[in-house]
RNA sequence: GCCGAGGUAGCUCAGUUGGUAGAGCAGGGGACUGAAAAUCCCCGUGUCGGCAGUUCAAUUCUGUCCCUCGGCA
């Protein structure tokens, strides 16, 4: 099978990525690979496309999550791969825009086929990690799947609970599984990876803060807690969203939950940074450089 | 003006019964395979408000001055 093109661009937020991708062409159909843009409540907070932007070009795995559903990264790789073979069908050109490395690179690269686990072991592991902390976990880990947890961190809570859950659920361990990553169908990717100097954003991302307070994210917020009123649900835990919440439950003032939301937006910029520099092959252009990249990929699918 | 409470890391504050100090947050670096906008790891010298006194030794005790915040005038 002849493996299917796709163009990937990824970058921290607030880069212009959206843009970006608009500007290669009109055979382009962008598909989303970012963990927050997928929730229907919060299209101004998780600065899903415009609507003007969304005229452009079709637009796919955008908005369509209730708050209290979660995604991954198994399951998000899935609905793109879907995605994508549509969009080629139609004899057009994948776009994957996003800010998730994660969720790339379990597209380009595979993931393990682990099974659902059942929730019943789902809570028990839950509930040991709550009353006896990861590094009683940990410790299991390390008798059951030593590779792996040679790996993690005893103090890290999500990794812990999730390798011995594998175990448990499925009588495997997580390397043993790992071992079996591979992607639904050949892809080749042109990465384009969009450059910015961390001190440079910090300014642009408080000012889009600002910005998306302007377009109602505050009401936006208000609508979501109307229709989720659980905090602990998914789709409160992304960044703006949770600060906003705690301004409406009366936790924080607006001022404090706009101010924290910075610091967050900025730390999580700074993360993306640091996933961005390990990504491999990646072709690297300058925020707003859209006519390079434009002439890159052109290139590329001529080649 | 008087009476209290304070002035310690970029911020909020611990602390030292006298031997020059440490947490959280911020900041920097990193990890990352089904929660990833998540989770986690590493990195802490700062006239301990100024000056003087006591002392082998003061950020710690004493005096004084400056500043901030309350209360009373």
């Amino acid at each position: 099978m002849k493996p299917v093109r796709i163009v990937c661009i990824l970058g921290p937020t607030g880069t212009g990525k959206t843009r970006a991708a608009l500007s290669l062409g009109q055979s382009v159909e962008v598909v989303n690979f970012d963990s927050r843009q997928v929730y229907a409540d919060f299209p101004i907070i998780t600065a899903q496309p415009s609507s003007e932007e969304l005229s452009c070009a079709p637009h796919h795995l955008y908005g369509f999550l209730a708050c209290d559903q979660s995604m991954n990264a198994a399951r998000m790789a899935e609905l793109a791969a879907d995605a994508i073979q549509e969009i080629h069908a139609r004899g057009n050109l994948p776009v994957l825009v996003g800010g998730t490395g994660l969720y790339l690179r379990v597209l380009l690269e595979g993931i393990a086929p682990i099974p659902d686990i059942p929730e019943a072991v789902r809570r028990s592991v839950l509930e040991r990690l709550q009353r006896e902390g990861p590094q009683a976990l940990h410790r299991e880990v390390v008798r059951v799947d030593p590779a792996y947890a040679a790996v993690i961190h005893e103090n890290d809570s999500q990794r812990n609970a999730r390798a011995l859950e594998v175990w448990l659920g499925t009588g495997r361990t997580l390397s043993d599984w790992h071992a079996e990553a591979r992607p639904a169908f050949p892809l080749e990717a042109f990465k384009i990876g969009v450059r910015v100097d961390l001190d440079e954003l910090t300014p642009r991302l408080a000012a889009r803060i600002d910005e998306m307070l302007d377009m109602g994210a505050l009401e936006e917020a208000r609508e979501a807690l109307a229709k989720c009123p659980d905090p602990k649900a998914p789709g409160w835990s992304g960044i703006g969203c949770a600060e906003l919440l705690a301004h409406l439950r009366g936790e924080i003032s607006l001022e404090r939950a706009r101010d924290i939301w910075e610091r967050n937006t900025r730390a999580y910029a700074k993360r993306q940074l640091t996933w961005c520099r390990k990504e491999r092959d990646l072709n690297g252009f300058e925020a707003g450089d859209f006519m390079g990249m434009a002439q890159a990929v052109g290139a590329w699918l001529k080649g």
